[in-house]
RNA sequence: GGACAGGUGGCAGAGUGGUCGAAUGCAGCGGUCUUGAAAACCGCCGAUGCGCAAGCAUCCGUGGGUUCGAAUCCCACCCUGUCCGCCA
């Protein structure tokens, strides 16, 4: 959600960053309307003011045993009144017609953003660790996972397509994945444990930007409220309403949690294989900044994602989005895209995006800065440290030996019970 | 799910038709005193919108309604607490 006091002093700077995103001007429409709705608030605010003035003098009147005065001043409040149902119902209505207009903007990519249209247009800024040498023709995770326990045909008969069912050590693999991601982000990043609702509001999926845009790529339930398409939304709703105090920031949350996802526009995209479903498990970490602050946050947040990467030994490349790859409510988003042998290409495994005050806007989530009387929208990161299904396909492709077997990455052993290969059965 | 009770400022808690955005206490901020601190005392102290400002408007769980006027009365809903039922 944009500030309209920004816009009404920066319009041609605010379109610019629009049209840098792909989106239409909206400057004129929204300054027209803004205009025109505090024309009609104003009016509505007068003849408030004269009927409070008037009602108070009654009230003195009355107070004397001035009957005739009092009698005389109701006449005149029913004569204020007369104009106030229609003002009252036009100012609600350009209030609607403008917020809702306001809620569909994507937000402003910041200023060092490369341009571009698509994913084509990422810079990558580096790459860390060195693809493996085969002496074999390495498999794609869907070829070699089934006979390990990764059941894509039990999954898709219970549930239908994108859903899979994990057995035995598989299991255990994609657990103590989660289990050591979880560990490695409060243990060695200070992000809090958080265990949040997986079914939420409306308001919260508003506040983190998913509605009113996105409703056909999440699930609702029969009661109104949303599966989680991510722990984001959880997470950062979690200061939705409220003024922080100072000392409280920043603010490291993270959960492991399952997330949902309808993928309505993904027909037909990474169909075969464990790379999307409709229910996964993610670790996520959600920041809360003071605005000064989140410039660094988002390079700290980002780290911390690396870092789960480098502890297994995986592959990757950091890259910086450009402005038409990222998402609605990202002012600047970093990519990393692990190495997949089998597939002979990088994939996102995690995203990391700093959304300036945009969903703190949307949640009215504030702070108050030591000293100052006035409060201030925080600042919202998110990013994923890392989406579990995706680092499990990243294992098995990367840890896979001639004979069908996959290797456990050594920081693992101690989450597999010691077991420190999967093995095919027949 | 049933019965009862209740939702007021950061917290606690008054207020049941008029000058109440709201007593009081705690917390917080500023000051006096003090070598310093504490105590005591004095003052300030909710949010949002519009406005250069003065100020005006809105907000007492949410949404409607009654009234010249609603924190206060009426209706619906949401939430919390207690007891009962049910369940992991």
């Amino acid at each position: 959600m944009h500030d309209l006091a920004f816009i009404r002093s920066h319009p041609g700077e605010f379109d610019a960053g629009l049209q840098r995103r792909g989106a239409e001007p909206a400057a004129d429409r929204i300054l027209a309307l803004d205009a025109r709705r505090r024309e009609v608030t104003t009016r509505l605010q007068e003849a408030q003011s004269r009927r409070n003035e008037a009602s108070k003098a009654i009230g003195q009147a009355m107070g004397k045993g001035d009957t005739e005065t009092a009698e005389s001043l109701k006449a005149e409040v029913a004569q204020i009144k007369q104009a106030m149902p229609a003002l009252e119902e036009e100012d609600r209505a350009l209030g609607a017609e403008l917020h809702d207009l306001l809620a569909a903007l994507p937000n402003i990519p910041a200023e060092d953003v490369p341009e571009g249209a698509d994913e084509n247009a990422n810079v990558e800024l580096s790459r860390w660790g060195t693809p493996r040498s085969f002496d074999f023709d390495p498999q794609e995770h869907a070829d070699l996972g089934p006979p390990l326990g990764l059941d894509f045909e039990t999954g898709t008969a219970l549930s239908g397509a994108r859903f899979t069912f994990l057995r035995g050590r598989m299991a255990r693999l994609h657990r103590a994945l989660g289990q050591f991601m979880l560990d490695h982000q409060t243990g060695e990043n200070g992000y809090t444990e958080c265990a949040p609702p997986l079914l939420v509001h409306e308001e919260a999926l508003f506040g983190t930007g998913q509605l009113p845009k996105f409703a056909e790529d999440n699930f609702q339930t029969t009661d109104g409220r949303w599966l989680i398409p991510t722990a984001e939304v959880s997470l950062t709703n979690a200061v939705r309403e409220q003024i922080l105090e100072d000392a409280a920031l920043p603010l490291r949350m993270t959960a492991l949690t399952q997330c949902f996802r309808s993928e309505a526009g993904a027909a037909g995209r990474d169909t075969r294989g464990f790379i999307r479903q409709h229910q996964f498990e993610k670790v996520e970490l959600v920041s809360v900044t003071r605005p000064e602050d989140s410039a660094a946050e988002h390079e700290r947040m980002t780290q911390a994602a690396e870092g789960v990467l480098q502890a297994l030994d995986l592959p990757y490349r950091k890259m910086l989005l450009c402005t038409g790859d990222m998402g609605f409510t990202a002012q600047r988003t970093y990519d990393l895209e692990v190495w997949l042998p089998g597939q002979g290409a990088y994939r996102e495994i995690s995203s990391c995006s700093n959304c300036g005050d945009f969903q703190a806007r949307r949640m009215a989530a504030r702070y108050r800065p030591d000293g100052e009387k006035k409060t201030r929208f925080v600042h919202t990161l998110n990013g994923s440290g890392l989406a579990v299904g995706r680092t499990l396909v990243a294992v098995l492709e990367n840890y896979q030996q001639a004979d069908g077997s996959v290797a456990v990455p050594e920081v693992l052993v101690p989450y597999m019970g010691g077991v420190t290969r999967l093995e095919p059965q027949p």
